[in-house]
This record gives structure tokens, sequence and C-alpha cells, in this order.
DNA sequence: TAGCAAAGATGAATCGTTTCAGGCACGCCG
DNA sequence: CGGCGTGCCTGAAACGATTCATCTTTGCTA
């Protein structure tokens, strides 16, 4: 592999003159200009970035944690962030963690041997602060944390508002003329869990409505809680007329239980659900659901990052982005007296 | 951020001392190595793996190319690849194409500039012999294409068998007693396309079956047209029974178009495609699909691509590994005369 | 044509590792 | 007691870029 030193003979120059024709730090003069490049190009010479990181002490990449790049939602967080990364000329160093704590902690000790310029979180749930997150902040190393917010710690972040998209989609369930609704939550490990369940008991609260307990059940976010619960749920003696899924792989779970039990949705039971992606609109019934912007969490994501990270003003009092959702109305969540006969399209309203 | 000097400096020891200790290359008395580990841990030392990949002239990095991450099959693939990659202390560095060669081109440049220690790459599609890729190989830079081999170009690859896939698959339509058969193609830049109209063709022609021209459209494997193409073919005076749709989320535009036309599939229309993501089983009508390991397309192209480069033998002949693929038989496939009445478990066969 | 400013070119130092030739200390053997 | 082997350590060179103090060339003016 061809080196600068290599380019610098045979055009007949030196390495500083090689180094400013590519680089455009100084001005060089038209002829040897023209004769470093044709030297790069005979050589195919391709800078040696590994070289240049050691000596500019920052390397252009961004480390990016998920917990699973295989969820349609994180997919597209990271699709957008690579897109505003490249962009600027950062690369993305991908990683999966599953939502282990101890994996996170295995990433963040890599990626500061890598010294990337700045770390994109999806954190994953904790039970106690997470002290390694605090610990590369310290070491000056930005990081904006995507979707969830680690409990106690000042960081840059980009979120939704998840206690005002639940209640506004409960109340809309409400307004269908349910009063028996109960609620599917994700793990409550997680602040996104956390808050749809508030929205929920916000919404029924507001509207006088009793929660039963039996309503009310923990999952896990993946479709086999959804499953599971939707089966135990449906078969109460008193079941709810309506479900709020905290997401959508739990509601694809719930749909399942339906199926499997002869009822259908929404005869038997309204769902509601949380996450939107182009790919459920093609199924019936197509799913109410609250639509987060999962590209431009990334994207806005990385671009705060790298804003940080080219200000150097890390450390400052933290920013804070909140994205807009849409509460999606489809078919899902009609009630048996407000649901048309004719297939329509359905209206949509935005936060 | 502190430096193996430092390090040396307060374990009072020289700085090759504390990197035998690091990296174990050679022995250090107990007593030194003690003192060192304590003064890394005082320090909160991160060894800098861009000073050592600059001396080693190994990044420990894979570059990965695909067409779209927030494709449920190449998320897989990647995730596959991530988890072999990991494994083996190599990271992952992704980047998307949408399938334009254009950009293939400009990510293989600065993937080279950033001194990977290999590629995996999922191909874009061209019109011509794609030397960039050619180049990249002669460069010393071990590449393995995942899923499509770029025509004329020996190089390591894992695929599939997507002849023999869509043959099986089609003869399995005509053993449902469908005769009139048609077939929504993928881009026929796409080697994987191409394979799979020639395996439907052969099932055709061994079965003595007559292929109208109208029944065989070319779509782009997007949603979108196979919406629109089974819109065309449904509205044929003389439409076929049964329909192969070279991927899933063509699948899906025709089952939208059904829909739209007030049919009903499997009853006015046989579907069989290929991909099978676990999310499409919850719907109705389950999808019959080839399956293909879209996890094992990656995992299995990291470990071939690390074992290359560590045995450093590139150039050799090309291995090229084929994976196994399974007919998923469900619903969607079944004819009027044989499908069952009752909601039961369905059979599966394998290739 | 001499003088001078501005523009352009040079090359050594530097970034933080690894590696290896050489040095030191110790113990064992004859 | 001298010689030697063994085990540990040290420190300088090297990896390939950028940068900057310093030197050279160029072009303009009087």
């Amino acid at each position: 592999m061809a080196t600068i030193k290599e380019v610098a003979r045979l055009a007949g120059v030196s390495v500083g003159t090689v180094s400013n024709v590519i680089t455009g730090t100084a001005s060089v003069a038209k002829r040897r200009k023209e004769r470093v490049l044709r030297a790069i190009q005979e050589l195919n010479y391709h800078p040696n970035y590994v070289a240049r990181s050691l000596k500019l002490q920052r390397t252009k990449m961004l480390g990016m944690i998920v917990s699973d790049i295989t969820n349609p939602f994180f997919s597209q967080v990271v699709r957008g962030a690579e897109e505003a990364a490249l962009k600027q000329g950062y690369l993305l160093l991908t990683f999966n963690t599953d939502d282990h704590e101890e994996r996170e902690r295995q990433v963040l000790s890599v990626l500061r041997s890598r010294r990337v310029d700045g770390i994109l979180l999806v954190v994953a749930p904790s039970k106690t602060k997470p002290t390694h997150i605090v610990e590369t902040l310290k070491a000056g190393i930005p990081v904006v944390c995507l979707d969830r917010l680690p409990p106690g710690i000042a960081v840059d972040s980009v979120t939704v508002d998840n206690v005002a998209a639940a209640r506004e989609c409960v109340r809309h369930l409400i307004a269908q003329g349910n009063q028996k609704i109960g609620i599917i939550t994700g793990s409550l490990a997680l602040a996104t869990a956390q808050q749809r369940l508030l929205g929920y008991e916000k919404a029924m609260h507001e509207a006088n409505l009793d929660v039963d307990k039996r309503w009310v059940r923990r999952g896990d976010f993946r479709s086999e809680s959804g499953y599971q619960l939707g089966r135990e749920i449906l078969q109460e003696e008193n079941r709810p007329t309506a479900l709020f899924v905290s997401n959508n792989l739990m509601a694809y779970g719930v749909l399942r239980a339906l199926d499997d039990l002869g009822l259908q949705c929404p005869r038997d039971l309204a769902i509601a659900t949380f996450d939107d992606p182009a790919i459920t609109q093609v199924f019936r019934p197509r799913l109410t659901a609250v639509f987060q912007p999962a590209y431009s969490f990334g994207y806005t994501g990385a671009e705060l990052l790298i804003q940080r990270i080219e200000s150097k003003t890390t450390g400052e009092s933290p920013i804070s982005i909140r994205l807009p959702t849409e509460l999606h109305i489809r078919e899902s969540s009609a009630t048996i007296f407000s649901r048309p006969e004719a297939r329509g399209e359905w209206e949509t309203s935005s936060t």
C-alpha cells in the first residue's frame, strides 16, 4: 500500500507538499499540484486515515449502541444516524447489546480504546445508576442518548413525550366508547415503558374510569409476551373491551392470541399500540398506533452529537430534544358501534 | 487521556514493560506486573487502538456494505456478522448503499483509507463489470460477497441456490393443482432476481405448462411494485390462479392489491414468495415462503472473511459457501380444492 | 538591476503504540 | 572464582500522516 512518502518521491516534491495538496491546508503552485495528483492516481494512493487519526487526535468515527438492530424501530434509527454522520464525514461503528448492561459496559470500554469522537447510545435498562456512562462523560467523550434516558444523569438526549403520547392514545380508545381498557406494559426497567404506563393511568384517571388490576399486565416488549399476556387477559371473566399495548411487537402477539381464541379485532377487542413501521400497514387489521419518528431519532441525534464534538462544548448543560409523535388512527381501534362497514381511509391526527 | 508513557512513569517501569503486561507478548515479573496493573486502574488507562493499529498495520475492523439495513433480511445479516466478528475481536463499520453502485464505489474507497482488514459486501446491481471490486481485491484486501455474486469476478462468497429454491417453490404451487402460474420478478439487474426467474421457468417447463407473457412481470423488490403489478395481473381477463412473488415485500404489495379488488388469498389467488421474517407469521394469510438463513449469511460470511484475513491467503482460489434454504408451506398457497377448513398447523419441508 | 514582500516548499518533530537488540543481574557449574 | 545461560528490562526505531519554523523562489517596484 502506497504511502505519502512514495507519492512525494514520484512527484518529486516533499511530503509536506503532498499533504498540503490532499488536505488543502496550504496553497500549492498549480503545476506541482498537478504532478502530485497524477502521482496519487498512478500509485492508487489512499491516505492512511489511521495515521492521520493518530496525529490529529480524532478519528471521525462515532460509536452507535442499540439494543437490537433487528428491531425495525432501531434499524431505522441506525439508518438515520448513518445518513447524518456520513454527510459530515463521520463513520458509524455499530453494536447491539440486547439490553444487557454488562455488554454495554464492555462496548463502552472498546469504544474508548478505539478513540471514537462521540457515542450515540440507546441505553440498556439498569437497576443501579449507570456509572459507566458517567465515567465516559467524565473522560470528555460526548454522549447523546436516544429514545431512553438513563436515570439521574445529565446527558444530551433525543426523546419523545411518551406520557403525552400514551395518554392521547388511551383517550382515543375512551372516545371510541371503551370503558374497560387494559394495558400491556413493556419491561418497567425501561423509562419508556414506565412513561407509557403513566400516560395510560393519567388518561383513565381523567376520565374517571376504574382500572382493574387484572387488566394491567407487565410484558417485555417482545411478541411472545404479548401473546401470553393477551391470552391471559382475554380469558378473564370480566375482560376489557380495549387494550393499549405498549409496543407493536407485543400487539402482534395479542393479535395472534385473539386468533387462537377465535376472536377478532376490533370486533371483540379494540387495540391501540406504539411504533408504526410501514410494513404493518399491509395487514388486516391495520393497527392504530403512535408513530415515532425513528429515522429522525438517529438523524437528529447524530447531528447533535457532531455539533457537540466540533464545538467542543461537552460538559455544558445538557440539550434535550423532544421529537413529535403522531397518533395514526386505523381499524384496530374501531369499536362496535362506530366501526364503518366500508373499507375507507382513516383519519390521522397529529400531536 | 492517559498514555502508556504515563502508566510507565506511575508504575516506575519502562513503556516496553507496560506494553508487555497489556499484550502478554513477553513475561513480566509478578511484582512489576501488579504495579503496572494498579497504575492502569488508577489512571483509568485505555490503550490507544489507533496507535496500535498504525504500528501493527491492522485495524481489527471489518467493513460491512449492505443495500439497506432497514430491510429485515439485511438487518439480520448485519446482526449475524457482528456477532461473529465480535467473538474474534473485530468491529463492524456499517454502510448502506441503497443499491447504488456509485455509493458502493465511494464506500469502498473510504474503507481502504480506513485500512479495514476485510470487507463484507452485498454488492449493488451493475450493468458493467464492477472494476472497483477487482481493484480492492488486487490491493490485497479480502472481500466476501454475501447473497449476491458480482458477475465475472473470482471472489469468496456466501450464497443460496436461488434457482433450486424457486424451482421447488413453483413446483409446490403446481402440486397444489395450479396450472396458470405467474411471477413477479425482482430487478433483473440482480443475479438473485434472475436466478429466481430461471427457477420459475424451469419448473414450468418441466411440468409442460405454458407461460403467458402477461403473467411475467418485472418488479423491483419493493412493496409498491408488488402492489402495482399485482393489480395489473389480477385485472387481466385470463388471470393466473397462483403467483410466485420473488420477495416478501412485493408479496405484501400483492396482498394489498387483492384486498383493494375485493379478492382473497388463497381463495382467488395462491401466493408463494421468498424470504420469511418471523414477523409475517402473525398475519393472515400466513405466507408460504422460501426461508433464507439471513443471520447465517452474516455469521458465516464474517467467519470466512476473518479466516482469510488471519491466514493471509487472499487471492487463492475463491471459496463459495452455499447455505440451505427451507420451503415453509403455509396458508397462502392452499388451492381451493385442497384448502383445509380447520385452522391447523402446516407442514414444512426442507431443501 | 537591486531590493523586498509574498507565496511556496521543505523536512524534522510529533502523535502512542510495538518490537527487538542489547544490557543487567542472578544462579549454577566446573 | 570465572564463565555462561536464563530471565527480565530498557529504550530507541518504526508505523504514516500533519504541522510549523525556516528557507527558497517568484514577482513587482523604483
